[in-house]
DNA sequence: AGACAATTAAATGTCTGACAAATGAAAAAT
DNA sequence: ATTTTTCATTTGTCAGACATTTAATTGTCT
């Protein structure tokens, strides 16, 4: 009764100190650890098994490694993007692997997203409604590709989130919508559709300019039930096909 | 124009390479990947390098491995449950390595709380509705250590956020609210302010019974401000010693 | 003394070959 | 038919070697 999660191979339970060791302190930022020979020996174990252990923590972006005299591992300092990236891997492939409906993911993603309106509302700088305004009008191009539309809507609820003014926020937020666009992307745009779309960004870059909190909870509500509406008559089209 | 940021190692490009193939659709929940060798016949390397690309991969739960004839690395199924804990791991990390303030992580805990308010109220369950009442009762009982009543103010959140009816909600506010318990953990609970909390909790449960979303609100408003208050005196007592 | 080049030591990255251990399937024995 | 044994496959680990990178050191020239 005692290895029910427990790692059964030697490079996971040193792999599993070294990460207690930076996770509670005792290794902090910056600090170098003993060489790959220094650990094998510490640990009993060849250099090939400590690798494997230290790969581990490097696909974490829990340590990082150079090469050369002085070179070595050293513990990571984790950045908002090294952070978001892997949050976003997972997330994806949780979503992805756990059949989820539309519905479901739709309602998560809006849900998460309003949580930062009052902020945004409050502290919404000219740079980062310029910054909206700007991929309202890469939406507006004709032709434009599926893909690139998606993209800047991405790049669009990204910038909303930033006016919070919390990067905090900003990080959680971002990594959760992005996380989600691949279900989102199950939509095809038609112009009209586009449109609508267009219009509600339109309302909420709006809204945000005039601190209107109530102004754009609503049109993040409407563009939530549009979305909903788009996914199932997709899911529907298909069911009858 | 293609490896800006892509790992110089062999085996980082080797695990890059399967993690496209897993994340994009090519290997599927549950596939067996080929063996080590022969993997390695194919990217033209050695063992040991397969290997370690293999270890980078199941550090992210990515894939598992089975020993044995008809053994190997098999695409894992991503459970909620492991990937929250990575979420949480990452994201306390990130919080603890970038002197995030409190306030900022205070702010956006209950901002992304607060997002499941409307819809927890609408569909709680008399079940999660008596798992957050024990919660408090647990709370309530005299000389309850402070790591003890702090796992349970998580355990009453995590049963609040659940309330909402949407595992994709639960699983990135659980996530979130987790991962900044450590932040939250700076404060000293006393008994005046233990009382306190209390109180807000039953007028949280209160609220969602009779579903009035703008009671619950109001109170994990109260909460929040509360919090920031006893954060604050910590900090103003820290400074002034 | 100072600037530049060559050397060197330390460390990771990789390869090779080997053996141990686990495990399911097939073959053999009962 | 059931149990046991054997066996091939595959991961886990080890030991030793060489290649490569890199910063510090040393040497040389001006």
């Amino acid at each position: 009764m005692k290895n029910q999660t427990a790692a059964p191979s030697l490079s996971a339970a040193i792999a599993d100190a070294i990460r207690s060791d930076i996770v509670e302190g005792r290794l902090l930022v910056g600090d170098r650890l003993p060489s790959e020979a220094e650990l094998a020996d510490q640990h009993g174990v060849s250099r090939a098994t400590v690798r494997e252990a230290l790969k581990r923590l490097a696909a974490q972006s829990l340590i990082r490694t150079e090469r050369g005299a002085f070179g070595g591992a050293f513990v990571n300092h984790l950045s908002y993007e090294e952070a978001r990236a892997q949050q976003v891997t997972t997330s994806t492939l949780l979503l992805g692997m756990n059949a989820i409906s539309f519905q479901v993911a739709c309602e998560a993603r809006y849900a998460l997203e309003r949580s930062c309106t009052a902020l945004a509302a409050e502290r919404r700088t000219d740079t980062l409604l310029n910054a909206m305004r700007n991929e309202i009008d890469t939406q507006s191009t004709p032709d434009l590709s599926d893909e690139a539309f998606c993209a800047s809507d991405v790049a669009f609820h990204r910038a909303l989130v930033d006016c919070a003014g919390n990067e905090v926020l900003s990080y959680h937020l971002a990594g959760s919508v992005e996380a989600m666009q691949p279900l989102m992307n199950m939509i095809t745009f038609t112009a009209r559709s586009r449109a609508e779309i267009i219009d509600l960004h339109r309302a909420i870059v709006a809204g945000l300019e005039i601190r209107d909190v109530a102004s754009v909870d609503r049109a993040l509500a409407i563009l939530e039930a549009y979305t909903i509406t788009l996914g199932q008559s997709v899911l529907k089209a298909r069911a009858t096909r």
